[in-house]
Parts: structure tokens; sequence; C-alpha cells
DNA sequence: TATGAATGAGCCTTCATTCAT
DNA sequence: CATGAATGAAGGCTCATTCAT
């Protein structure tokens, strides 16, 4: 038990480094994508350090070098993550459908195809969240981001008279939205069995009559 | 390591009683009372089987008497978080409620309400979801047999022309689910802020809407 | 980076066991005694614990079952060191001196007798009382103690007119003992080289004379 | 691993650099005084090269440029140390005292003072001295060294029979010195409380009563 | 000479599980 | 059935040291 008055983990080697030369740049790199990886073949709480650095092809000390634990290894992972998870809403299929009908469609359709890819990696995203608060605050920032962006076009259909006006924006995003996640979660990690379409049909039906659109509005 | 790999030197021995005498009895129920303790305190990966035994009142040996591992524990916990969770739906005020809308909002609030009374256990369960075959299978069995029995409801409804025919009655029922579960996880287990009120009066319009429901249909 | 609110540290295993049967208590003495051949051996520092447990023929674990660090250990060496260091004062040749000059001459005789025989194990405590602030202060203890006790000599030398008067008792017993405690330390510990029989007159000599004891004074 | 046993594969290179340029004498010298700052914050134990590199704004691999371990940083911090440690003995409050007494107790005072002002770094010099055998070795050869030359006043005392004739100069001169320092650690580097006057008063007396110099002997 | 990333041996520590009493 | 000490595999993490640039 250290007796001194600084406790150890103060000084603690905490100071990881910001790669300054070309081949640290490459080794961390290594590292994330090894992490990636191992991470969605044994899950957060089994992988390995030692398995991460093996497949990165670097000594055990140098995943140090550069991240301090695992949990901080996924905090590099997230911003790639996070692309993943936004660019549906951009994706051209949704920019392109003749109505919001369609739209809704398409980015359900968008999600669902990502997270499917993703499975893996977004099972590991929800079992670190429920390990580590940086990271479930990080996710509830996103969850909230993406909510405002999509309670900022429920608003401009309730403008419109399009959509049920005694909705919370914010709320019914956030809520429609967490519907389709979980979903996702659930036949895509969990492993329960639905058929593809008649979730995406289930799913957009549910938004657009939640939502109170007309079929055709555009 | 992975769940599923598990050599076999390192599974447990497996025979575990079950009590035939008063005392074992009265020390299952105690381990299983101390599990709900500790897990609610430490969550499912931080949580000692020492502790959980010392919380018990008893030997650090005497765990292995009744259960296998933390995972089996969890198991015997889970009758009781059943019993929790489907309460609500049989609660007197859902069964009191004058029309469907109002059955239905009382279902959430009954919902929202249990889940916030056992969200530290909830949150555990979200864990061990995640890190238990079996747990994550019995969820969803779970899931499904809440879902089938909504289900009934809707496809009566549908028959009497109350709701959206175009609806799966399944899937409906497994995704306005997970809408009302996924929420309760982000404000009670991640800690997002909606007020209460806020938050039980858009979901229940979400329900409404979705299903096309006459505001007054009973 | 554990992001729990409560830190690892705080619930720590830190709760070391008292043993309550046979058998405890002899792998609990095992340790202790397998701890002071190895600290002997290799010093505080370098000391490994795995070396101890494997000393003491139990398994590296055990160790912890009983002490949570190394210098736990050493505290409870200190028991053993003290009984050592104090004995001298105590012992019969001290007592049975036939005046004040000789029982000094006999305790720093006995003093050196021991302090050679644990040569070992008292660089250790040296070395203890530099990392450890616990066993730092238990040597002060220890050693305003043993000043406070040859301080009541000194007083009721002073009382008789025996010894200067302007001298305080305690800051000249600890200056004194300081002085032998030291040269012990320069001879035995790190190696200087002066004539045992020589360090021992010598050292007496200036006791006698810094308290200005009359040579026979009894 | 202790110090006499460090295997062939583990020690460095050896060949050091003696700085020819002035870019390298700077260097080294900024290496010397970040380790007299390290060491002095966090002890011998716990200071680590890549903290000394840092303090001093070199890289880490340019401490191994200049020395071979941590022990030859000290080493080289050893003579400034050394200068500090011997410059109270010559200062001119020593050689301006009316009398022998007064000499002795201005020594004595400057020997504490210089102690408190460089309280970690003796101490950090306490550690080494226990790790490190060469540090020993020099420590003990500067300890007789200083013995010595006390010992030529305290002969030449005696022949002018101002002192005890009986006293082995050497061992005097040495005992008397470990009195002091004995004390000066433990009030500046332990943390024992003794008023300063009466450390300095009691000292001073035990120096001239042990050497039975006459009150005012000049 | 300076740099700073890479290395990896090595020690610490935990805790699920067993088993003799 | 209860006890509680013993076990030891397993992985985390550090940091002195090297070496290519």
């Amino acid at each position: 038990m250290p007796t001194e008055e600084v406790p150890p983990a103060v000084r603690a080697t905490g100071t990881r480094i910001d790669p300054r030369s070309q081949g640290g740049i490459r080794t961390r790199a290594a590292i994330v994508e090894a992490a990636r990886v191992i991470l969605a073949r044994d899950g957060f709480r089994d992988a390995r350090i030692c398995d991460i650095a093996r497949e990165a092809g670097v000594a055990n000390g140098s995943f140090y070098t550069y991240f301090a634990s695992k949990a901080e290894v996924v905090s590099a992972l997230l911003p790639e993550i996070e692309e993943d998870l936004l660019d549906p809403t951009a994706g051209p299929e949704v920019k392109g459908a003749p109505d919001i009908a369609s739209r809704i469609e398409a980015m359900i359709r968008a999600y669902l195809d990502n997270y499917q890819r993703n499975a893996r990696l977004l099972k590991v995203l929800e079992e670190v969240t429920l390990a580590e608060k940086t990271v479930a605050e990080w996710r509830l920032e996103r969850s909230r981001e993406f909510a405002r962006r999509a309670a900022v076009d429920i608003t401009g259909w309730q403008g419109r008279g399009l959509v049920d006006q005694e909705l919370d924006p914010v709320v019914t995003a956030r809520s429609l939205s967490s519907m389709v996640v979980r979903m996702a979660y659930f036949v895509y990690a969990v492993g329960d069995t639905i058929a593809y379409e008649d979730l995406v049909a289930n799913l957009s039906r549910l938004w657009v009559n939640a939502l109170r659109l007309p079929v055709n509005a555009a």
C-alpha cells in the first residue's frame, strides 16, 4: 500500500502520446483497427489487450503507448462508428425519396442495413455503454444530437400542418429512433428472427402513423 | 473468453443441489437476496461471488452449493424480475381504464414507474443479457411472450376495425414495446433527462397514433 | 479507466483475513517467516511476492489471503524486530553491571551484537522506513519510546547530581542513541571497518563523557 | 533484483559520452538538474527516467546518451550534494567563532540548516545509499574524509590537553558526526519534532561534554 | 547528437473454484 | 450441508532500454 502523499494514480502514466512520427501514426491506426477486429470477435469484456496487440502486430506495451485502457481504444473507435451511424440519414436514397414516407422508409432501411453490417461492433458499443460512463455520455449526446436533427424535420412538418401538433418534436424523435434502434438490436445483436421486409414495412408504417403523416406528403 | 468457448476445465462442476432441508432453503434464499443487493450495487461484471456470499452471511464455498456461477444466480433472480415487469400490465389501473388509450397510458406509466424502482437491477439485466446467451434467450422469449400477448389485443382491435389493418400485430407489439423499454432505459439507466409527464404523454400518443386508434375507442 | 462512482480502490480487496483455522495460522506464519528470509536476502525493493510465496511453500495468491502488500508483511515482521531491539536494554548483563558506566557499555555492546545478528533485516527496516510512511511512523514512535525510557534514567541521574543538569533528558537520550544506531548501521549494514572493541570503548566513553557522569557512579 | 546480480543482458550498454560540444554540455546539465528536481519530488525508487527526461526537456533516449542508469545520474548529483554538505564546516560563522565550543555550535547549526534546505535530496541520498553499492561506498568515503578532517582537529586538541586523551580521534569524529546526521535525519526527513534551538543547544553540549572540552577553550 | 516510438520481460493482483475438515 | 483457506491461471500494466530515423 503506497504511503506517499501523492497517490500513484495521480502521477499515473496517464499521458498517452499523440503520435508525431509517421510510424507512430501507422502504429496507432493498426492498434485501432486491431481493436475493432478483436472487440467484434470477443466483445468488450473478453477482449484482451494482448490479443489486440498481437492482432496489430505490435508489442504488448505498445498498446499502452497510445491508450491507457480498453475503454480508451473504444473511444477512439467511436468517431468511426459515429460516421457509420450518421451517414444513413444523409445517404442518397434518403434524399432522393419522392415523399416523406419514402424518406422515412429509406432512412430505416439504411439504418438497419448499417446495423447489420456493424452488428458485432454495435453490440460491443452497447456493452461499453453499460460499463463506461464516459462512453454512455458520448452516446447519449449522439442520440440527442440525432434527435435534435430529426426534431428539426418534425417541427417543420408540424409547421406545415403535416404532423400531429401535440407531439413534442424532440421526445418524439428520440422515441421513434429508439424503436428502430432497439428492434435492430433485437434482430441483429440478440438474434430475434423477423423477416427484413416485414420489419422495414412495419417500422415505417409505425413512424408514419405515429406522426400522423398524410400518406403522400412530400 | 467468449461464452460459447468455455473450456471444460474451467466450467463449474455442474451438479448443484436443490435444497431439501429447511436450512438449505433458507440459505439459498439468502444468497439470492444477497445477489440482488450486490448486483444492484456493483453491476454484473463487478459483482464478486465473495461479496455475495458475505452479504448473505454464508461462507464463500456455500455459494457453490447452490449455484454454479454468477450467471446462474442471476437466472434465479430472473423470475422475480419477470414478475415485477409483468405485473404492471395486469395492474388495477390498467384494467380499470375507461378506454383503450387510457389503458395504454396506464400501462406505460406502470412500466416506467416499475423501471424507475428497479433501474439498478434492470441495468444489470441489460448487462447480463449482453454477456450470457442463456439469459439473452430467456429475455428474448419473455419479450416475445409479452409481444404475443399484446398482439392478441392488437389483433382483436384490428378485428373490430379500430387499428390499422396493415400492421403486423406481433412486430408492432414488439416495436412499440421496444420504444417504451428503450426510453425507460435512457431516462432511468443511462441518465437522460426528460420530464416524466412529457415522456408519458408522448409515448402514449405515439402508441395511439401508431396504431391509428380512434381517440375514445374502448 | 473505471468510470463507476466508487473507485475500485475503495471497494478494494483490502480485507485480509485473520486466520481462524489451525491451517490458516500455520500458513500465515509460514509466509511471515518466508518474508523474513527473502527480505533479508533481497532487500525490500527487490523482494518479490512470488519468491516469498514460493519460500513459504504456498500458492502465489495465498500471500494475498493474509497481506495486501509487501509493506504489510513487513509490518507483521516489525513486532519481532521490536522485541529483538528492546531486549538488550533489559538483558542480564546490563542489569548486572556494577556501575552506570558499565551498564552503558553493556547496553551498547548488547545493541551492537544484536544489530550484527540482524544486520540484513535491520537494513531492510531502514529501507522500508524510507519508503513507507506508516513504518516510518511506527519506527519514530519506537525511537521515542526508547528515548523516553532512557530519559527516565537520565532524569534520575540529574536528580542525584550525577549528570549535566543542562541537558534535556529526552533530546539527549535520542541523540546518544542515534549515535550508536548510526554507527552500528555504518559498520554492519554499510560496511565500514572499525574494530569492535574500539567502537564499544569509544561509544561508551562518549556516552559517559557527554553526560558528565563521574567514572564510578552507580 | 539485488544490485550485485544484474544479469549482463539487463545491464546498460555502458559507454556514455562525455560531451564535447556546447549543446552536449548544456543537455547533460539540463538532465542533471532535472534529476535533482524529480528525485527530490518522487524519491529514488519512484523517479522515472522518462519524467527526468521530460523535466529536462529532452527526448527519452537522450538520457542514455549521458547516463547508463538512474543510479549514475545520482552519482553525477553527488558532487553538488558534497559541496553543500562540506561548505558548512568551512563557513564564515564557523571560522569566525571566538572559542572551540562556539565553533562546534556554529558547525552544528550550519549542518542542520543545510540539511533542512536539502532535506528531500538528502533523503534520496539515504535511499540510494541503501540501494547502490557504489553510492554507499562513495558516501562512506565522504564520511571518512570528513571524520579524518575532524580527527585532525581533535588530535590537535588532545595534543594541547584540551580533549579527553582516551578517545580515538577518528572513531570519535565519526560517532559525534553520526549523532548530528541522524538527528537531522529524524527531524527533517522522518518528521520528528524537536525545537530547533533545543536541538542545537543539546547537540553542542553533548559534543563539548563528550570531548571534555573546557568551556572557553579556544 | 537528438528523437521518441517500440519493445517485452517481469511483477502484481484478482477471484472463480475446489476441497479437506 | 457449511466452512473458509488454498489454489493458480490469467491479464493488466510499467518502464528501463534500444535503435532506426
